[in-house]
DNA sequence: TTGACATATTCCCATATGAGAATGTATTGT
DNA sequence: ACAATACATTCTCATATGGGAATATGTCAA
């Protein structure tokens, strides 16, 4: 098997820079194609493509308006990434705390027991 | 240029599926290979070739012992992902809400103005 | 030393990629 | 109807993929 398509799910879709730079660029409110292209600096049909790989995941939304497409990021599709780091959170406070420890046992050594 | 190397960052590693259950697996304590592999259910070559690519973006570290090598997540690589995502979060709050004050409006109508 | 065991690496292959270039398709204004 | 505008789609190509099979490397035990 060969790697999956960046069509089939969130976390595909997400690993390409220019897609993330396209989704925080639509956060907050949504634009046509062409502030997309100058805002980003690829070329139209790249964005189109990037654009169409987002909206095959529902990481996009469009809507039409006359010969303009407005586009605008879903942000409730990243929300299963989310989830899916947080489980690690616990893990790294943990491996913070223990450095944060030895730097303080360092700097100011327990005595040893009698 | 084609698509990215999947050793070229970490949301381009845990863009497999395969490679996210195995940070999980790993996530609370070290590991042996053999253990990943019947955990994980591939075969041996597949896991170590999907481990070499953890270690590439620093998601695992290893450690030897003997002719074993212990593999252990390292959480704290994830969390750029999760910095990432959390940037949307205000996003699917509003989203959210929206479709909630929706609701409420739909069930108990406020009286037009006269 | 010789096996046996644990893991990593290499080779093969079907498949998908992203960018660029060219072309297709709606929609609007005149 | 026509040209212009705004996007989308198609094509080509170099490149990387992940799994399977085979093989290499390293370490221990006898």
């Amino acid at each position: 098997m060969a790697r999956a398509a960046t069509t089939s799910d969130a976390f595909n879709a997400v690993a390409e820079p220019r897609r993330r730079q396209i989704l925080l660029y639509l956060a907050h409110d949504e634009r046509q194609v062409g502030e997309i292209v100058t805002a980003i600096g690829l070329d139209q049909p790249s964005v189109s493509k990037h654009l169409g790989v987002l909206r095959s995941v529902n990481l996009v939304r469009v809507r039409r308006n006359g010969r303009h497409r407005l586009y605008r990021t879903n942000a409730a599709a990243i929300r299963p990434l989310h989830e899916w780091t947080e489980t690690f959170e616990q893990y790294w406070r943990h491996q913070l705390n223990r450095v944060k420890e030895r730097a303080e046992a360092q700097a100011n050594p327990k005595p040893l027991a009698k």
